[in-house]
DNA sequence: ACGCTTGTTGAGAACGGTTGTCAAAGATCG
DNA sequence: CGATCTTTGACAACCGTTCTCAACAAGCGT
């Protein structure tokens, strides 16, 4: 239960740390075999969950059903809006939306309350790289 | 080209229009088959997926990844309150959340931006029934 | 009603992301 | 250093979904 601190576990949190985007597990996994940094693709699952587990990383879901990851500035509750095809992110949140999520489902009688709220779009960059 | 009408396709929306709910396509799949209409497994997903790819029905996606489908009331955009236990849905739409987002985004620099918001709950009845 | 054409079906294989298995490796503590 | 006990990694297993392809059946024209 103690969490030990691997060189596998160092690597994947450094290279979310340099990354800005949503990346998936297999890129990460790429990517740290391309640095030199061999972990097992098992491993950098384990990694991933664990720190979703902890709060450390965002996950959502692509409209492929592929899960993304990102180490997001702030940890407190928010939303986000993502290129779909490259993954940049912007980070959003929207006290508004909250509350409306919150008061709508309570008005229904549901409990345990959560709400996904994303936004997909094409980013500037990679409009302009489809154009040409 | 022509889309036709298939004992197995009527049977899929006959069974969609019975159904209330959210459904996983091998829950459909169980129930058609339980009821003595044989289809097979890998109709039922093209059937589903044809229907939503004529906005006939509804798709989302669990919190595990599975798609979810049902024939809405209203065809016009909208989202939905769900029970992640039992599938019981309430219709929702929020004007104000759809102006939210797509400013957002588009203030961002963003194109082609399509938004998920849903909300994911224990309705009142599968409440009562975990207490008991 | 009868063929013909062409979209549709279904059983099973294939696929792709993710998780489980388990012996070997290594982090931590005394 | 040694014992302990988590973590690793290669590979198999899983599970939802899609593909394959020969058999089948809608719908159309006659």
């Amino acid at each position: 239960m103690a969490a030990r601190m691997t060189r596998q576990r160092t690597a994947v949190v450094e290279a979310l740390d340099e990354l800005a985007d949503f990346r998936s597990a297999q890129q990460l996994h790429e990517t740290l075999r391309a640095r030199g940094e061999s972990v097992g693709l098992a491993t950098v699952y384990r990694a991933l969950q664990a720190l979703a587990d902890a709060s450390e990383v965002d996950v959502l879901r692509a409209e492929d059903g592929e899960s993304l990851y990102r180490r997001c500035a702030r940890r407190e509750h928010h939303h986000h809006l993502v290129c779909r095809h490259c993954g940049s992110t912007v980070e959003i949140d929207g006290p508004t939306v909250e509350a409306w999520a919150s008061k709508v489902a309570a008005a229904q009688g549901f409990d345990d309350i959560e709400h996904t709220i994303e936004l997909w779009g094409t980013c500037a960059d990679c409009r302009a790289a489809s154009v040409s």
